[in-house]
DNA sequence: CTAAGATTTCCAGTAATATCGAAATATATA
DNA sequence: TATATATTTCGATATTACTGGAAATCTTAG
């Protein structure tokens, strides 16, 4: 996995906010949580956890899943698993470097 | 672990050239690895290298030792370690939420 | 077709981050 | 002590990020 992808995950799970939605994103499961339960859940103003989803959407760290006029929030586990894979194998101790 | 601890630790690996720098200073194991080695490395300039040295260790990702003029940065390998913990742990699916 | 609900985009202000040359500091060596 | 080496701090600038109110969009329901 490249390394600008990894550290672009990085970035944006690195702000609290950001990390607590992707954190309840990720305990949604499969099914996902709505846009509006985050806010209500968060209490933060529309706006600003649209400009945090957009960015957890373009580390690709979660997805979108529409049910009628509501929006769901979906995580993208392989995603999470990777960026633990990089950290894991890339980032080990290697006696011969 | 604190959300805002993790979110420190993951923000300061999320800009590709910290998280070379620090894959570079993980790699190289519990000796650690000399300032100067990782500038020649890297190629970057003495004073930016220093900023993002000093990001890492407000982290507490790494550390550093001194032997003569030489300063070692070395890796936190138990941050790491809590850090990938916060991710599988915390963020892991949850159907009961 | 109009109204209501859900979410995003626009806009603007403010704050934080990134970069790097030059000067400063710390440490060792002659 | 003077000099060389290793690294950091200073200072200045450019870029990017964060925040949130207001307006716009998109979707469904009446």
């Amino acid at each position: 996995m490249d390394i600008d992808v990894v550290a672009k995950a990085l970035k944006e799970l690195g702000h609290p906010t950001r990390l607590s939605i992707y954190k309840s994103v990720v305990r949604a499961g499969y099914q996902g949580i709505a846009v509006g339960s985050l806010q209500e859940k968060l209490a933060i103003p529309g706006s600003t956890l649209s400009h945090h989803i957009s960015s957890l959407l373009s580390a690709e760290l979660i997805s979108q899943r529409r049910e009628g006029r509501t929006l769901f929030c979906v995580a993208e586990y392989k995603k999470l698993q990777s960026v633990i894979g990089f950290l894991q194998d890339e980032c080990c101790i290697d006696e011969n470097s």
